[in-house]
DNA sequence: TTACATGTAATCATTTTAGTTACACGTTCC
DNA sequence: GGAACGTGTAACTAAAATGATTACATGTAA
């Protein structure tokens, strides 16, 4: 199982509002360079939004970072996102045997150890911001 | 989107069958503590031997740790279940446009980033053992 | 050979995702 | 005011993944 693309997503669209800042950056522009359908994208820009990482306004075309994207990190937007809504990251089985004693503890004991997996994760994704993603694309693309 | 619950369940497995290693904790009786169906059960088993976590044999009922608990970690279970399998823990949307600068290049730039993260996750998941698990779990059973 | 267990394939229902369509609503400009 | 264009959002669809379930071949032991 993968983790939802609507995070790369959200990457791509906040590295693009950079890297084509002259431009108005209209939700049909935006899909043609992620390749999918508008619809799409602006439901993405509007969970950016609701996070308070874009600015964008209805019957006006183009949406705009709502801070400095050196302030924005990974973690943000998949916080934003909602990979993993309010649910976690990691699944454990519901109802296990009460009568058990793995089968009544394994919920309480587990959890906490993949919340603190879950938490590894995030930490690393606080370490990358989209200024760093911006940079490496320009630089990938001068190599070329 | 949530990982899946096989992970959970196999922890569980290898929980049980120290807390239970008296008993023959054939994939029935094991069924009936995770609350689920045997073939289930004698599945994830299976990718638990093939990964060698554990000990089990056709016509013979009952698995058995290949090695010391304390030498299982929540990141081998995690292998072996093949959560993610081939594929990365993150997806990326494929095809983006290659016409556009952000398009061509997002995918090799974050792909690294997103692993990054993925290995600082199992790694914390490397810092758990089977043995961890029980202990917890006989913990709690001794406080209730 | 009978009883019981594992190994495994096939099928199904449920859930989630992304894609698509449609339309209400906001903005701009003539 | 109205035409053109854009965002906001709901409804529906198709595809994919998961876990549950059933069935049966195979292995073991008494």
């Amino acid at each position: 199982m993968s983790i939802s693309s609507r995070f790369a997503v959200g990457v791509h669209i906040l590295a693009l509002l950079e890297v084509n800042k002259g431009e108005a950056n209209s939700s049909e522009f935006i899909a043609a360079s992620v390749n999918t359908n508008p619809a799409v994208i602006r439901k993405i820009i509007g969970m950016l939004k609701k996070a308070g990482l874009v600015n964008v306004r209805p019957g006006i075309a183009g949406a705009q970072p709502a801070k400095n994207l050196s302030e924005i990190t990974l973690h943000d937007v998949y916080k934003a996102v909602q990979v993993v809504q309010e649910k976690e990251l990691f699944s454990v089985h519901d109802q296990p045997n009460p009568d058990c004693t793995v089968g009544r503890n394994i919920q309480d004991t587990i959890t906490p150890m993949f919340s603190a997996a879950e938490q590894a994760m995030e930490k690393a994704l606080d370490n990358v911001t989209i200024s760093d993603v911006v940079d490496d694309i320009l630089r990938k693309e001068a190599v070329q």
